[in-house]
DNA sequence: TTGGCTGTATTATACGACTAGTACAGTTGC
DNA sequence: GCAACTGTACTAGTCGTATAATACAGCCAA
């Protein structure tokens, strides 16, 4: 069973998408696998303090990308294979680090001073 | 005048926040600088194709914050000194920071590939 | 078999972001 | 002075996110 022990929704970002990006990040870590067992809609949400329908969201969406299983009745498994979790990876990765580095360079920040920066705050808090 | 030339509203940020960044990045690369005229809450929603409610509303907490002056009639101006700089990126830094950090740790991702793959991405697109 | 769990679906409500339109007071340049 | 600009304020409406409550059909273990 896939714990959510880790998950603290946060930001701005829809809690449904937080829920999508915490699987997907999961998948690509390894931490989650091909035929793991996700918490029914009606668990998690009272896990998590939020609405069923809230959770059912985005585990629609993961449905919708074939990443995981559900049938009426039972639980929801992960749905994965090699191919699936490299295009993962690259996906989550593009945009994180095309994000980074649209924001640090608007602040003028140089390639040097952006790896010193992740090397610093890398280990903090 | 402060030029809006590289601005281009994107990911699903609210736009009077995305605006919000776009000054206080472009103070803090030194590109925007105290006393700068902005462009007319009227114009600049003509120019980025959006209402001006939403610009009033960036411009609005940009006043809050005491980064920007505005008088009835008049343009609004850019209000900065080296302490709200300093201050400003630190802030911005922090959080982006935070972000890429926590995100990365999540796929797996661990400190030298994540310096890897910033250079390797930094000067692309 | 049966009771409690599962996924799925529907309706209603609330709130923030954004748009649209209008109005009014004050500045600026000719 | 005056026209054209400026900031500010307000109402009304749409859309996406999230909540709340309810209902139904299928799985599964005691």
């Amino acid at each position: 069973m896939i714990s959510f022990d880790t998950f603290k929704p946060g930001d701005g970002t829809p809690i449904y998408l937080q829920i999508l990006l915490f699987i997907k990040r999961g998948a690509v870590a390894g931490t989650i696998l091909d035929g793991d067992e996700l918490p029914s809609r009606r668990v998690l949400s009272a896990l998590l303090g939020i609405n069923p329908n809230t959770v059912q969201k985005a585990f629609r969406m993961l449905e919708d990308e074939d990443l995981i299983e559900s049938q009426t009745g039972a639980k929801s498994t992960m749905k994965l294979n090699d191919e699936k979790i490299v295009k993962l990876r690259e996906d989550l990765l593009r945009e994180d680090i095309r994000s980074i580095t649209e924001s640090l360079r608007q602040m003028g920040i140089t390639r040097e001073e952006a790896v010193r920066l992740i090397e610093r705050f890398w280990d903090e808090e």
